[in-house]
DNA sequence: AATGAATGAGCATTCATTCAT
DNA sequence: AATGAATGAATGCTCATTCAT
């Protein structure tokens, strides 16, 4: 059977996410009211309750789809063994520059510690563990050494998260870029130049 | 006699202050109410509004304060050329890493996002640069190659936020610590070893 | 069958008008809170602000309303050609005498100078302008002679405000009566006893 | 013994009241508080309290200071029997148009209702009855009649606070003075040309 | 699935007044 | 005569949530 396309439930709830988090951005989670989130997804205020619990209800679905976002981005490319090691991470560093002008700087703009908060644990929980395992099979071809793999993707991931955040882009930015991959590749016991290439998506505007 | 301890306006003023803090500590600066502030202060309400213009008055006060801490505490002890470089970094990493137990980690905690962003640019004016004028001591002392001072700085301050987090503690704080002096000693262009000292102070609990 | 009487947006509306008009009267404007309104009107304090943007917002009602019952009034009476001018002009008389008892009163005592302001800017908007067509049609039927037709009804208005305000009234009230009508039928060039009749509305208790 | 002007007790009083006056027209009796009128005076909030017993009472120094203007004013004019009573007339118009111009139209401006309603009655309090004396006295020399010397006073500074207020002047502003001095020798029995001159004052600019 | 009128607890802020000095 | 720190009651307004329809 055929699933029609109807103008229902998906549609709101989604429409009600979305002008949720435009909200939020704008002038934050404080200070966005459930009559401004109903008044700009056109829809009743009763029906945002038809549909969650409560206004910390409507975070908790913006927070989740976020998460899945960079989940299903990452651990798709990293899955994909037919590239090289340093491809892929080249590919991955690609598509987060992508998702931090985007996403990530909007929701970390937002004045509400708990999303800021939540947002970083979600990207917490997945990046290191993913960039780990492709620093263990690199040192596992023998490209470089890997003594803490978790934990050096753990600082990167802090340091990467300030380094290529939107708002601190500045004409140092390019010699940020530079002094990371050189703390990344001393590290891992390699010349800069090696990993380069792969962290270069970060220093184009 | 000299007048010392006036009874006077400074003693309201820090109460207030001290008094707003630990309640932002506690139940996070949304929660707290301006009552809560002067039942907690020992003052009327009226008082409150006396020494400070709003509720964000006092929170400015307090990051100001805070500030004054951290600059003064890593100013004093950089500026001491009668210690080497490296024992220098290790006294203000003993430093910070009280500060961090403390004032830090309790102004991270607020669920405020303004005082979290406050405090975290608060950091980053003062540390990066105290930072990189020890690099760049220690440059042309021989000790190490500093080709980003500034930058490596930032990266560094950026992830120790993270990697120092008392909040983020856990048993596998000593390999974040080994890997955070890997990757910094990498960036030098030295062996971890001669690092590792300087940097013992965030290891312990 | 037809649903007559809603239990609806209108009822609650006109219910908190009347309730704060009573209050604004009774105590005062600035006297009177929001919550006296809303406890009088026997409605949440939410309640008010769901249907006024603020308590200047109830007061704009309120003075709309007035306009309204006292444009209705007069605009009804003078445009009534089957009656003879000095005919109308005593059934307006009748008219303004019994407003004036009431809510003129009950406006003009409120102490909250942007209501007084407001209603007797109302009220010069209105009356000059209704009396002067009226004093223009008897001196085309030659009743009377009509130099200055709108700016006699100015003052008239103006002076009658104060003669037959009910605050101002004591035993000279009706030496005031015949004051103004001489004054009156003196601006017009007629005997006073012409136009007495006319006035006398206001020479009653 | 001469008085030495010391920068002591009236000095202050008097500052107070002017800043407390310019505070009213400016801003409001309500949105005035005793924080900006102390500003203002240059001096301590207590201060005020010193010399007044509350706002109030600042409110009642300043409308005694008025009538007392206006009584010596108009007083003065009137007991000067040197001059005839159209002169006296006339040089009492002169005078009111002065003030209008000054203190009655910032006084009035006020939105505190209880000082429009006091400097009224003061108004009317010394007024009517000063008037009544003069329209008595040119009835005795034959000039006029005057059958409600003092109700007609009433009217026609009720009639004359509206058409003289500077904040309704327009281009019909002549009008209306015509329309007045033809009202008011209506009621006197005499051709208005006999008292246009005594009631010049208003139209001039 | 959606509506929107109604709720009521909660809160920052204002301000006239007091009083020890 | 003057000060200014301290008071605390009073109040307009916000907003997440409920519920009958």
């Amino acid at each position: 059977m055929v699933r029609e396309a109807r103008s229902g439930s998906g549609d709101t709830r989604s429409r009600i996410l979305d002008a949720a988090l435009a909200q939020f951005v704008d002038v934050g989670y404080e200070s966005t009211s459930m009559d401004a989130i109903a008044l700009a997804a056109g829809v009743a205020k009763g029906t945002l309750y038809y549909h969650f619990d409560s206004k910390t209800g409507i975070v908790d679905a913006i927070v989740a789809r976020y998460a899945d976002s960079i989940e299903e981005t990452v651990a798709g490319i990293l899955a994909d063994s037919t590239q090289g090691v340093l491809e892929r991470l080249r590919l991955v560093n690609i598509e987060l520059s992508r998702l931090s002008g985007r996403t990530f700087a909007q929701l970390h703009r937002m004045s509400f510690i708990d999303i800021h908060k939540r947002t970083t644990r979600a990207l917490f929980a997945v990046l290191p563990p993913a960039f780990a395992r492709l620093f263990e099979e690199g040192a596992r071809q023998g490209l470089w050494r890997a003594t803490h793999p978790l934990e050096l993707s753990e600082i990167l991931v802090a340091a990467g998260a300030y380094v290529f955040d939107p708002e601190q882009a500045n004409e140092r930015t390019r010699r940020r870029l530079d002094a990371f991959v050189e703390a990344c590749a001393g590290a891992l016991g390699i010349e800069p130049g090696i990993l380069r290439p792969a962290f270069a998506a970060f220093g184009e505007p």
